[in-house]
DNA sequence: CTGGGGATGGGGCCC
DNA sequence: CGGGCCCCATCCCCA
């Protein structure tokens, strides 16, 4: 017989237990404010914990610290009360923090949350598209209803994410019911998430200073990368509030009749004469395609779905990836790379430097020294990608085998020469890299 | 220190 | 809607 209230109690209990410092064996600083928690409920609840409190000392009469600067104290309170009540206070404004929070504690169902909470910013339903709705500050604001969610633990693979938060006409929004107030253990597709990113955090001492890896560590991720984004994310919270409505369609009217002011008279815009668009709820972006918003959502969020398996460099888009694997890998440009000659397969020949390929001359390689490098093909590793279907399972944040990738490319014992045969190379492109096209 | 080139990443848009 | 191409901006490396 099984009381299904037990949980909850427990936990209830647990959070109780917290709240009056009862038996609190660990302290947890963040940037300066000390947090108390169970040990028990540490280690069960993170990876990062789990290792932490794996590690740190057997004594167990002596409370454990824990320091973090990565993230806030308010990001840590959301985090903290999701593990103590399975209710997770997701907002516009707060989740890039908290995802990349959890990122770092390696909170797989945290991430998971905060990734559909974003996703589904972009699930605008037919129903909404039909209304018209302004961008205006006023018209966001005028709601003057809280838009964050709370979000109750992990939700059954049969339910359905959240959606309805999406609406302007809703306010706060419990995800409340059976289906999402269940606390849930890990499954076990999570575990091995929660495996992998175990070793990006394992990995991640030997970070380096690439700014084209700018997400290489959770806490980079509300910081953004590239300058451009760094203004955005500089932008007063007056923008961020507007901003925070999930995702906005604005209607543009593309007629003569540019004189209907947002937020009235909307209904009589022929709707062959409206444009859609999507507003980023990030930044100020707006894009006509949703696809587009969706890849743009992806600068935002870290995501890098598509790995380069030759070197392990992961990209945010599939087109960068195959750009990438042409420039780097297969030496596709029939350029000499020193004297920047036109070199075909009897003026050159391809040079392969670790994983990275490209041609040289006959003279440039005669200068160079390097002609006597024996080709052997045979005992060459093949440079072999992986097949479609892990993209969505294997992104995570920071992922990065750069320094491993550096110190291969760097290795002048890997220089090896092949003959400049395209024909072999574009058999070698569709043996090697069967998802790139 | 500086300029050029390569690599990367983001946006627009076509297929 | 995804894939892919083109364009452009930015950063980094190197001569």
């Amino acid at each position: 017989m099984e009381i299904s209230s037990h949980q909850f109690h427990l936990l209830q209990q647990l959070n109780e237990q917290r709240r009056q410092d009862l038996f609190c064996d660990c302290n947890i600083l963040v940037e300066g404010k000390v947090f108390k928690a169970h040990r028990n409920v540490l280690f069960a609840s993170s990876g990062y914990f789990k290792m932490l409190l794996s590690q740190s000392s057997k004594e167990t009469t002596q409370p454990t610290t824990a320091t973090f600067q990565a993230f806030s104290p308010d990001t840590f309170t959301v985090i903290l009360d999701f593990v103590y009540s399975g209710k997770l206070s997701l907002t516009g404004q707060n989740v890039i923090e908290v995802m990349s929070a959890a990122s770092y504690l390696q909170m797989t169902d945290v991430i998971s949350v905060c990734k559909t909470f974003i996703k589904s910013s972009l699930d605008i339903s037919e129903k909404e598209k039909d209304r018209y709705f302004s961008l205006s500050d006023k018209d966001v604001n005028s709601n003057g209803v809280d838009r964050s969610c709370l979000y109750s633990s992990v939700w059954r693979a049969e339910s359905s994410p959240p959606r309805s938060h999406l609406s302007p006409d809703q306010g706060t929004c419990m995800m409340g019911g059976n289906t999402w107030s269940n606390f849930s253990y890990y499954p076990p597709s999570q575990r091995n998430a929660q495996q992998q990113l175990s070793k990006h955090e394992q990995r991640q001492d030997s970070v380096k200073k690439s700014r084209h890896l700018g997400l290489q560590q959770p806490s980079d991720i509300p910081h953004y990368k590239s300058s451009k984004l760094e203004d955005r994310a500089a932008e007063p919270a007056g923008h961020i509030a507007q901003s925070e409505e999930q995702v906005q369609i604005e209607t543009e009217v593309e007629s003569p009749h540019v004189g209907y002011p947002y937020g009235q008279g909307s209904d009589v815009i022929p709707r062959s004469l409206a444009v859609m668009r999507f507003k980023c709820p990030f930044c100020t972006h707006v894009v006509k395609r949703k696809a587009d918003l969706k890849r743009h959502l992806r600068c935002h969020t870290g995501e890098r779905p598509y790995p380069c398996e030759a070197c392990g460099k992961r990209f945010s888009r599939l087109d960068h990836l195959s750009s990438h694997f042409r420039t780097i890998h297969q030496a596709c440009k029939p350029i000499c790379r020193k004297c920047k000659r036109h070199v075909t397969e009897l003026t050159g020949q391809v040079v392969q430097e670790g994983t990275r390929r490209y041609r040289l001359c006959n003279e440039c390689l005669a200068e160079a020294g390097i002609d006597s490098i024996r080709i052997d093909l045979e005992a060459e590793a093949p440079l072999e990608f992986p097949q479609d279907g892990d993209k969505d399972s294997r992104w995570h944040y920071g992922e990065d085998n750069r320094s491993d990738v550096e110190i291969v490319e760097d290795g002048s014992t890997d220089l090896v020469i092949q003959q400049v045969d395209d024909s072999e190379d574009e058999a070698d492109e569709k043996e090697v890299k069967p998802n790139i096209r």
